[in-house]
DNA sequence: TGACATACATACCGGTTGGTATGTATAACA
DNA sequence: TGTTATACATACCAACCGGTATGTATGTCA
């Protein structure tokens, strides 16, 4: 990306289209098989902009992990559990919340945190390493919280906040995977429920 | 695939060599970016010989899950299950050894069927579907064996053994997939042991 | 032995891809 | 006002893809 000391909100606002018709095409198609033609086509903008603000295809793709996925994540899942002492109460206020806010659309194309992951971890270290450090975060955030959660007294003391914290997002994730190829809303609240369930066993 | 009614062994060698040469292209690549040039490079087999047992890319990679796929989990996760009275026990002891097995590599590539399932679930219904049946059957063989450890006193009886078996094996997939993205056995026995602990709380 | 189907092998094709070379309109600045 | 950098736009390209057309060697059967 160019940068001068003023970026005119025009400029930004083309580089944030470009990001965000990526983050769609990316999330339905996935990285390789999105093409930066169709990204285009969906959007005003041609392919001159396209690599005037990203110097490769690749680029693009981290930037939709660095500045789309890792925000997401922290606002939906991360944010609202810091900011209670009872998190499985919030916790599964958030589960609640994501299942009846998401679209039959949303669960076919499955989380795309975890769609990057499975399809880029094992062929390009840069995604990767991008996805783990969302992945890392996420992690890190609920570990927090379970932890002030055991000190106020809401969680277990025998509860190891480490592995129950990376448990919840594989369960997570695989619900949604699950889900995803069911293209079920059934699946998904059944297996959320057992999410929530897993949860409450965790309450002190 | 042409079907006479004498199939010789040498037919049925090189028809089995295209495929498994495909699952492990797929198996790294996803099924979209495996090159039918490259699959055929890793075997001594020409393009005439693929087209010949396969119309289609896409009739290949349908064989692959339903001939490869579908076979893996039912050896490996179900069949195991159901020649016991104590499926927890059973269940563990698959886990753990699964964990024993597991190479690096295997870990980097992940579970080829959680693979297809995140990739073509949305873009192809022939896909998904399979994919689908092959899940199905893994869910319904460990209802099958919960139901009988309820029968036999070795699980409670208030366990709602449809929202379970579908919990376990979104975590395990939710399991491989982080572990995949960490690229570490760690993550995968952390994750792996908690899966463990959840099913010994439903021990009866 | 001749006719025919099977089981490949080789050469080729149109379409799509990520990427680039070149042109241009506009704003900043000296 | 002239110069230069930015922010695009357009046209084009080599590489690779899945798929096909054609050729051939071999085994089966009447």
């Amino acid at each position: 990306m160019p940068s001068t000391a003023k970026n005119t909100d025009q400029e930004l606002a083309t580089r944030q289209v470009i990001l965000e018709a990526a983050y769609e095409e990316i999330h339905v198609r996935g990285f390789q098989a999105a093409s930066l033609s169709k990204i285009l086509a969906n959007t005003e903008v041609t392919k001159g902009a396209l690599y005037h603000y990203f110097p490769t295809k690749l680029a693009l793709g981290y930037a939709v992990v660095d500045e789309i996925l890792a925000e997401h994540i922290q606002q939906q899942w991360v944010l609202p559990l810091l900011e209670t002492d009872d998190p499985i109460t919030a916790f599964t206020h958030i589960i609640m919340q994501s299942g009846n806010d998401i679209t039959e659309e949303d669960i076919q194309c499955g989380c795309p945190l975890n769609n990057l992951a499975q399809e880029m971890a094992p062929i390009d270290e840069g995604f990767r390493s991008r996805v783990e450090a969302v992945y890392r975060s996420w992690r890190k955030g609920i570990e927090k919280a379970l932890l002030k959660g055991q000190e106020k007294g809401f969680v277990r003391k025998d509860v190891n906040v480490v592995s129950v914290s990376t448990m919840i997002v594989a369960s997570l994730e695989g619900c949604m995977g699950l889900a995803k190829n069911s293209q079920s809303k059934k699946i998904l609240y059944q297996c959320g429920q057992s999410v929530v369930d897993y949860l409450e066993s965790l309450r002190g």
